[in-house]
DNA sequence: TTCTCTAGGTTCGATAGCGTACGGACACGG
DNA sequence: CCGTGTCCGTACGCTATCGAACCTAGAGAA
């Protein structure tokens, strides 16, 4: 897949940094530095330490678990809406969970020094940061409603949604084995699901790709998970 | 069931505030409230404005979701090692869950505003409830994890051995039906379960009472889950 | 063009947990 | 002491999902 051309990049393209005035966001432009992100790179592993925080503009990283098991679940995933790494600035500096980059773009990363530094010295900045968290545990607490209440195609029609918030083209380049494992469900599971949504013309997809036909369909397939994550992202970040 | 007696009661009974020097804890005494909590008691609903962060001593209060079709699930415990009310430093002020206690006990409240004013300005203060929101996370990316992968027994151990971390006695008052909403499963299952780990010496249980009677047995049945819970909170919270 | 690899389709039996229903027993109040 | 309500035990069929195995076809490389 090609990635988005770097010169369309821009700070602001990311909510958190583009929430703030030219003023605020001022102080931090030296420091962030444009990185392409691709498909299977590791942000971080579990307990180790992370050097940078990463804004993303086009690419899409999943935050996720694997179990002693070998089985693995996404926990949270984050665009351009977020940021990965807020471990850097809560002080505990690792995690159990891993961070994954599953859709190839761009991000902004900013050291750890410099994020603390300003995350301490610009209030908007800290507002944006702590704001933020609480998207995420909304996120990560509907994930742990939705895995235990939802079926497997109300859990792929609201994951499709997420990221079909967090990209500009309408297609996903993903395999389905690549979606079981975010979900943390088999990839026959996905199969079945996703033939049910083709087949009532929500989305489609061949080899390697899936596009979302029509959405209102989707969201009505959806649980109300998506929904309630949408709304407090927009409510939290001003999306 | 009879609360532990109020004057038995002291701040730095709950971890967040027991971290802090005398110092750093003397400008909140004046402000902190001793109320007792009872089972059934809501701290907050959904989307509706908290006025206070409270900070359990021997209270246990359970962070949940309600779906829309009526089901629950535990989101997050909180008990003497966190705080309820993140969202009043977090700056959203409400959000989708609920919180609710389910073992009755004290707990210190703070008000709103003082609470803003304290979390900037005693940098220490600052630090710990950012650190706890760190191990919340972590506690909700395990119940997400737990949901999608492990067994009820498995789950029901789980529980069981953060409750216990979270009381002096080793006996807890509480039905199967509250535990089956906590996980989010049928009764019968919980039933089950119980019933399993009842038969081989972990537990013993009785009309509306459970005890722990071989800790290290339950956790040899519970999944990794906890450890990797507990682990996180002992490195992020000092305990 | 052909080869090869990887993604996706299909099937089978097994099973954990659900929904529903009902019966029994403990505990507290009158 | 008895009655009543709450809590727990049990049972039955049902469904979603799992686990494993095998097949087909598209897409890129040689």
């Amino acid at each position: 897949m090609v990635v988005a051309a770097e010169k369309a990049q821009h700070p602001s393209l990311n909510y958190l940094l583009g929430a703030l005035s030219a003023a605020d966001r001022e102080p931090l432009l030296a420091h962030l530095e444009l990185v392409p992100l691709r498909l299977g790179d590791m942000l971080y592993e579990p307990n180790t330490q992370l050097q940078y925080a990463y804004f993303p503009t086009s690419a899409i990283v999943s935050l996720h678990y694997i179990t002693a098991s070998g089985a693995s679940s996404e926990i949270s995933g984050v665009g351009n809406e977020g940021m990965v790494g807020i471990t850097l600035f809560t002080g505990g500096n690792t995690t159990p969970s891993s961070a994954m980059v599953h859709t190839s773009g761009y991000a902004y990363r900013l050291g750890r020094a410099q994020l603390k530094t300003e995350f301490n010295r610009n209030e908007k900045f800290q507002q944006m940061l702590l704001r933020y968290i609480q998207a995420l545990i909304t996120q990560v607490s509907q994930t742990a409603v939705c895995n235990r209440h939802h079926s497997v195609e109300q859990q792929l029609s609201r994951w499709l949604l997420l990221m079909l918030d967090r990209i500009t083209s309408g297609e996903f380049v993903l395999t389905q084995e690549l979606v079981a494992n975010m979900l943390g469900v088999r990839r026959e599971s996905v199969t079945a699901a996703a033939a049910s949504l083709q087949s009532i013309g929500c989305i489609s997809y061949r080899r390697g790709h899936m596009s979302v036909i029509n959405r209102k369909g989707l969201e009505q397939s959806s649980c109300e998970c998506y929904a309630v994550v949408r709304k407090e992202m927009q409510r939290l970040l001003g999306g």
